[in-house]
RNA sequence: GGCGCAAUCGAAUAGUGGUUAAUUCAGCUGGCUCUCAAUCAGCAAACGGGGGUUCAAUUCCCCCUUGCGCCA
């Protein structure tokens, strides 16, 4: 059963990807509406016209649905609040818009930008702090019409009352704003569009939002806000300021920062799951000493009362660990079906060439790269080998480990012990190699660190008995032959 | 500049009017091992500063500082 008086919102601009940022924010939205089995509402805040466009709302709406967050009303979904995108609903913050107008809470203002310049430079000039001086608070109908005369087109303000605006914010306890220090505030622009602080006030009365969960620096909106919705008569809603996430360097989390939309995540191969889980701890904790949670727990345990009122740094080496761990935990059998879309990518594999046998192979493959790796992208680098006909073998891997004196010989009698091996099996294998070793007079390591760099490019690897039975006989062989070559090669050189 | 919010290891968070201030990531050392990863054992690492209140403050209050944000 839904609790009807439980209603919280999230309400992007379409002016870019969804960011870390956002979708954290988004998701305690979320956590907090399920947890009270209230509805969570996303709406879109479309009216930058400038920077607004279809293709970004697309891309939120895909974050959203990645990381697994469903609205209730919105967006292809509907709802009885609708419509979700503010550019469709000028008409109503117009009419509302009209009652302040009538009721004298708001008034129109004919001043440009120019007189509005002059008005504050002569404000600061003599020490007072700059608000509009409400030139425009008691214009006559002929003044108006003045003004309209001249091809101005008037703006709406807020007939700001002066008194001391307090809230009590569910994190931080009381906020309070000295209502002086708040000048007459535009709430819809010459070209008709609202401001933001109106609109969103609008909004919220009218789709019923109980909680406004948002981040912290919306405080100093708030006071605003509440102003319009007194001036309205409307409830208010109960406000909670999280806190925001930030860069390694402490400053707003930006491109600067490398990945920031959450999409990118999804690119390089991360889980939406870890994700989710990840950024759920920047600002938020159990309060007991757990770290992975599933949906359900995150949902189960989400309070307020548990969200911390600081900036957090978002941490990548903390989203790889997350991530690896669920990794290790995924059956071989998802985690090779959540990889083919990453080897088609990387042309590696044909989906149409899969066929029973190769799919095992892949699931071999799989499984011994398992918990090697902390994003899909890292498997299309580290595995490399296992799909490409040529190995790339890594220059200091050659210059560290091929580029020895003994290594030709070590390859060359491997390579003719492993030729005329009838069972290619990983005991098999183990027992060839150790035998060359032991011919040669040298230590295990000696023979097996360049076998892995002749056969996979690099020092790092899975177990080279096992990737050698899944790599093959004819491609092992194949290999040692060709650093063999290659070290002769460039020994002329 | 005005106003607001915040402050515990490098990062994320626990925590308490009296504690050896805890956990996870990262770092470091060692075990295991064919390397890496994983894993196990261990190390290092913090209460921003100053005043109060109190027998006792990291914890409560004030100021400062610093960071961040909003407005201009």
């Amino acid at each position: 059963m839904k609790n009807k008086e439980i209603r919280l919102r999230f309400a992007p601009s379409p002016t870019g990807y969804l960011h870390i940022g956002g979708a954290r924010t988004a998701l305690f939205n979320w956590l907090y509406a399920r947890h009270y089995k209230g509805s969570f509402i996303l709406r879109i805040e479309d009216t930058d016209q400038v920077r607004s466009t279809e293709e970004a709302v697309n891309v939120i709406l895909e974050g959203m649905k990645w990381l697994g967050l469903d609205w209730d009303e919105g967006p292809g979904k509907g709802g009885k609040y609708g419509p979700y995108f503010q550019m469709q609903r000028l008409p109503l913050y117009q009419e509302f818009a009209e009652k302040l107008l009538k009721d004298k809470k708001a008034y129109y203002c004919y001043c440009t930008r120019e007189e509005l310049a002059a008005s504050r430079e002569k404000q600061t000039k003599e020490g007072r702090l700059p608000k509009y001086d409400r030139h425009c608070l008691n214009l006559s109908d002929e003044d108006k019409k003045k003004y309209e005369d001249e091809g101005r087109k008037p703006v709406i303000r807020l007939k700001v009352p002066s008194k001391k605006v307090v809230f009590n914010d569910l994190l931080r306890g009381e906020v309070a704003f000295e209502g002086e220090l708040l000048s007459d505030f535009v709430i819809i622009k010459s070209d008709g569009i609202p401001t933001y602080n109106y609109a969103v006030v609008i909004d919220d009365a009218l789709m019923k939002i109980s909680h406004v969960m948002r981040g912290d620096d919306h405080i100093s909106n708030t006071p605003k806000q509440i102003l319009i919705y007194e001036a309205l008569g409307f409830d208010i809603p109960k406000f909670a300021h999280i806190p925001m996430i930030m860069g390694p360097d402490h400053t707003r989390l930006s491109k600067r920062h490398g990945a920031t939309s959450v999409m990118e995540y999804k690119k390089m191969g991360y889980i939406p799951e870890a994700v989710v889980n990840y950024i759920a701890h920047l600002g938020w904790s159990s309060g007991d000493e757990r770290e992975i949670f599933s949906e359900e727990e995150l949902i189960k345990e989400f309070t307020l009362d548990k969200i911390s009122k600081h900036a957090a740094v978002f941490s990548m080496e903390k989203l790889n660990w997350f991530n690896n761990e669920y990794l290790k935990r995924m059956s071989i059998d998802s985690l090779t079906e959540k990889l083919i879309p990453f080897l088609e990518e990387a042309n590696y594999i044909k989906k149409e060439d899969l066929s029973p046998d190769k799919l095992k192979w892949l699931k071999e493959i799989v499984r011994l790269m398992q918990g090697r790796f902390k994003n899909f992208s890292q498997f299309i680098d580290f595995a490399d080998y296992f799909f490409k006909d040529k190995v790339n073998i890594e220059p200091e891997a050659f210059q560290s480990v091929l580029n020895k004196e003994e290594v030709p010989k070590v390859l060359q009698t491997l390579k003719d012990k492993l030729s005329s091996l009838k069972s290619w099996d990983e005991e098999n294998i183990e027992n060839a190699i150790r035998e060359v070793a032991s011919s040669l007079q040298i230590k295990g390591g000696q023979i097996i660190h360049p076998t892995r760099v002749a056969l996979s490019g690099k020092k790092v690897g899975p177990s080279l008995f096992e990737l050698m039975v899944v790599l093959g006989q004819k491609k092992t062989i194949e290999r040692l032959g060709e650093a063999i070559e290659k070290i002769k090669e460039l020994k002329n050189n």
